[in-house]
DNA sequence: TCTGGGGTCCTAGGACCC
DNA sequence: TCTGGGGTCCTAGGACCC
């Protein structure tokens, strides 16, 4: 049996704990370049903001609703999220943290009631933390998944299931009959798995609910569809095929990727961008302690400008030697970017992406490179690098060719409305008076 | 004027090998 | 007239997730 903890509207909800006066009005939390909304509260649901709606489109319910509009505030959430998850862990012996407002506990091995048991742990976390939770439990993730949606939307919309699955619902205690008539109640497209795509072919092919799905041959899913749609409809049915993720596994690819706050046309800023997009993949290398092959480096115009010429290019850069050094996988996006980069576009995006990577300490042996091995103090160069950015801030000592750090740059985003870093930052802290 | 960022997995098709 | 079979590896693109 599984258990997934998930918090409810949790970047709102976030903000929300140290700005009290936001509770009962609608908020959203809007993407880097404060861009679009990435998280809303039921308020705002019920205006109807959709998830990913443009800033510049919902705006107007500003002056009409009295709509608040938060720019994203990673670190705040972040540190969130770990408090909230080390209360979700103890429900059971072993947690998945699968984002960042979502868990996976395993049951196995607890005792009693687990509706019980999840609902005391649901109050904990709002008591201790202040953020609001639904729990869904069933004997996949697949099911835990649709007993959590079955746990959040009875408690936003009451009368949509029966009252006593608000907040948790546990498909585990259901009678089968039960089960089913909660599953012929939800949308097909509402399924872990499924989505806009597969979810349309469904409802073409007259499935309609979760309870359409589940009851198909998994082997027709499998020769129709794909594999992965039949490992849902088994999950659906009750086969645990997917499991726990003990450990995080490492990283196959790792990305830095940004929009700018403004157009960007010239060489020399997009030079500056893509230092700082190396040298942040690079540092997130580091941490995995791994080395990377090659380098992917990209830049392109807005596809949302039609009036601008349009152009998209990436190339893919092999390092000499597989490396997690900032100046060797910098110097590799360089030379990317001054393969692709082409004058006259309002570019909009760039990025750098690091592929083939392995652990560190899995090294290629080569002939007659000896002279190029990097010295024992090269690496310690890293390690003071990531070492004063932790302690003093990122940025505190970077590459040259990323730019002076003190200009406001032109790339840089756009970042509003961002709220302080309550828990992270001392200058943050919130001030109680008496 | 203004539309995010960071991932994973699967499949099809081409190149290449014997 | 008639042109094999079986396999691997790589890449691009699609679909999905939060």
């Amino acid at each position: 049996m599984y258990a997934l903890v998930d918090g409810n509207n949790f970047y709102v909800s976030c903000e929300r704990v140290f700005r009290p006066s936001l509770n009962g009005r609608p908020v959203v939390v809007l993407s880097n370049n404060d861009g679009c909304a990435i998280a809303r509260s039921n308020e705002a649901k019920s205006l109807g903001i959709k998830m990913g709606a443009p800033w510049f489109q919902i705006r107007h319910f500003e002056e009409s609703d009295g709509l608040v509009a938060l720019s994203a505030n990673f670190a705040l959430y972040g540190d969130m999220s770990d408090r909230m998850m080390s209360l979700a862990a103890g429900l059971g012996h072993r947690q998945e943290v699968y984002s960042i407002d979502e868990s996976f506990i395993d049951l196995a091995g607890i005792k009693g009631d687990m509706t019980l048991r999840s609902r005391k742990v649901r109050y904990r976390i709002l008591k201790w933390i202040g953020i609001a939770c639904g729990i869904g439990i069933g004997p996949t993730k697949t099911l835990a998944k649709l007993a959590n949606h079955i746990a959040k939307t009875a408690e936003r919309k009451p009368g949509s299931y029966p009252d006593q699955h608000a907040q948790v619902c546990n498909l585990g205690d259901l009678e089968p009959r039960e089960r089913d008539a909660l599953m012929a109640s939800t949308e097909v497209a509402e399924v872990w798995g499924v989505g806009r795509r597969i979810g349309a072919q469904l409802k073409d092919a007259g499935i309609h609910t979760v309870l359409d799905l589940a009851r198909l041959d998994p082997v027709m899913v499998k020769r129709r569809w794909s594999v992965v749609l039949e490992r849902t409809v088994r999950e659906l049915q009750g086969t645990d095929c997917i499991g726990l993720e003990h450990e995080p596994p490492a990283k196959q690819e790792i990305a830095c990727t940004r929009s700018f706050g403004q157009a960007v046309m010239d060489l020399s800023a997009l030079q500056e961008a893509v230092t700082e997009f190396a040298c942040r993949a690079a540092q997130k290398l580091r941490k995995q302690n791994g080395h990377a092959g090659q380098v992917l480096i990209f830049i392109r115009t807005s596809p949302f400008r039609t009036q601008d010429l349009q152009y998209s290019r990436s190339t893919v850069v092999p390092l000499r030697r597989p490396s997690n050094d900032s100046r060797d996988i910098n110097q590799a996006a360089l030379m990317g970017l001054q393969a692709i980069y082409r004058p006259g576009y309002r570019y909009a995006k760039a990025g750098v992406m690091l592929l083939d990577l392995h652990p560190a300490d899995v090294v290629q042996q080569e002939l007659g490179l000896e002279d190029d091995m990097p010295a024992p103090g090269e690496c310690r160069l890293m390690q003071a690098l990531d070492t004063v950015n932790q302690r003093f801030g990122r940025g505190t000592l970077a590459l040259a060719s990323a730019g002076l750090a003190g200009e406001r740059r032109q790339w840089s985003m756009k970042q509003e409305r961002r709220t302080p870093g309550y828990t992270t930052d001392w200058d943050g802290l919130a001030l109680v008076r008496a």
